[in-house]
DNA sequence: ATGTAAGCGAGACGGTACGTCAGGTCTTGTA
DNA sequence: TACAAGACCTGACGTACCGTCTCGCTTACAT
């Protein structure tokens, strides 16, 4: 694995009038290694063009701007392999589940590409109205699991609002990574333990 | 009131060799309109030089970037005037700030000023620290001491985290408020009831 | 002819790769009526940059900084056109060749463009040096050649120094230049008449 | 005498509504040593400011601009000192004071003060119009008396005109000077053989 | 077998904002 | 009223990055 051989000497050959998905792959590569490395204020396009020995065209005939590709980036970054956990207990679930995104967004850097994600949305409307409709409810979408698993099982308290449980969560979680301050077991253990008083019942908190 | 008189044609005299404060109170009046008006993406030095009539040394003089300028923006506009609810119950006292700030982002977009420091700060390691160690306490400590005052009357339940459930409730206002979709009513009574029932004692929470 | 139809609206289109002669010209072409129009006080590169509708980093990417490209419009401003005099006397082509340039000097103001040649050149070492060895010798050329066929005929003293000579008129025609005190046929034929009294045999002399 | 001891930490006190002469020496003397140390481009109002421990109303009380400033630095430079030398010879008179010329302009740096001053006063056409006038016609008053001199002895040609003959050999001079390549005794020697073998007589020539 | 159409690397281009710097004017408080 | 101090406005500077454009090349596919 080539990755961070940098400069890259492996010409990419055209494959004619059909896009070449080396490409595609080279340039979210170098664009997820400079994110990594440098950061946000080091994420140029032409940054990203130099080490993946592609060209500026290439990468606007996929991603209409810089935040769509970042947004690409930080989807190729291994959030699917988050597994969902289930141990039949909703607050070990959200712990564990917390607890390895923390781990994957510091030990990956992947936090920095959703800092900058989020960051260069705000230039754009049209971003931000992806980041509230599509990114958003993509990413609320393994807690949510979580939080259904507990309410067929009966743990939730009728009434309760499951997503605002879930907001609560990623917004604490999002306020934290914008603010460089990661979030350590403690802390995943604080924001868990109230939001699981506050949405289960008597039953399920005892437990 | 001539605010958006503009532009105001007040020719400010030199103090002799002391900064004029009326310099500072013009420019950022005028930083603050022209992030209402237009927006983040609107918003320059330039464009703030030419609304105050003043220059960009006398601006760079004072902060050190834009970032350091939106803060004072967004810290003159008012939030001071946001009073302390006191109405005996933790969860009324809550929702009553809560709504307060959100009709205060949403009706002088003070949010947006928000928005664009939270956003410009990320351009600089000095500004995220700042938003980290300086600016979230601040915002943090009226919410703060409305905790405090129900853990005097012993409503909290031993053992809770107190700055967590504030930070819940800064976080997902700020995931709203990013994410350009404004808390309303109902979104606010959820996220308050989740935490006050994951912080409080039986009794209070009964009450 | 659309010189000085200003502002041209005429859209150069990119020809790739590969930097376009057009937007050379045009640049050129505002740089040197500016000059003309407003004298170097009134040159600036956004100047520059608003009347041939090109931008700031197009220039900079051909010409280093502002001297340079004054220099090239000097250099492309006509000079080549001056046409060598040979009349068989050396007094006569001496002053048919000033007359020439301080013609051409005051009619089309490259005087002007000279004049801030040298003036902004003083701001960069690497530019003096520039003025030494490559601009002041190729405007030295012709004078030189003049002398030159001089000293073919044999009317040349030998022990002179032609060089000498040549510099003695460039001195004084810059020194005029700089002091804004044009030469008239007077001042051109007692310059080249000492000059060609120092520098020439009794013989010719007397011719 | 502490000229270098930087900063001077001497504190002149005010003499009341009276011009300290003492501040207009310490300016001229803080100028001239920041001409010589840094060269023109080195050379700001702030900078004379600091080091004279002055202030910039106190300097554009006695000075327009910065090209007066300039002009005042080299006439008080010790140009008087220059003798006129009276050999007998208007050859070696001339010889003799372009290479006392040279050595000063290049041992005190006085030269780098000229240049400046000529460039700065491009940008100024009262000063420019002061050149002509004033400077230029002062400068060359010992090199006039020299021919003055030649004439009264009757080595001057009838119908030379002296003061193209001063102008050619001031005009190499300057000529050098702007292009930062100083003249050696050489050059002076053979500017001035052809200047003096163009307008002397015969008889003198030959001596 | 060949012409068309599209992807590709390259990099110039216009545009816009940045943050710095210098000039020259102004007003203070002190002597 | 001169002086040191330094804030102020003006406006140019040179750099950086964005997103668009056209080039010349290469290849797959339709004819």
């Amino acid at each position: 694995m080539n990755s961070g051989a940098f400069p890259q000497k492996v010409r990419r050959v055209s494959l004619g009038a059909v896009r070449n998905p080396a490409s595609e792959e080279a340039i979210l590569q170098a664009a997820g290694e400079i994110l990594e490395e440098e950061g946000y204020s080091g994420f140029t396009i032409q940054a990203v063009v130099s080490r993946a020995q592609s060209s500026k065209p290439t990468i606007y005939r996929r991603w209409r701007n810089k935040c769509s590709l970042i947004m690409a980036v930080y989807e190729r970054g291994g959030e699917a392999t988050l597994e969902m956990p289930d141990t039949g207990s909703l607050e070990e679930d959200l712990v564990s589940y917390l607890t390895a995104v923390w781990k994957w967004w510091t030990s990956s850097r992947a936090g920095e590409v959703l800092r900058s994600f989020v960051t260069e949305a705000q230039l754009d409307p049209a971003s931000v109205k992806e980041l509230r409709e599509d990114f958003i409810p993509r990413r609320a979408r393994l807690l949510r699991a979580i939080f259904q698993r507990a309410a067929l099982r009966g743990d939730i308290k009728s009434g309760s609002c499951v997503d605002t449980a879930v907001a609560l969560l990623m917004g604490i979680s999002l306020m934290r990574l914008m603010a460089d301050h990661a979030m350590n077991a403690g802390d995943i253990k604080n924001a868990v333990r109230i939001v699981v008083e506050g949405i289960c019942t008597e039953r399920e908190r005892n437990s």
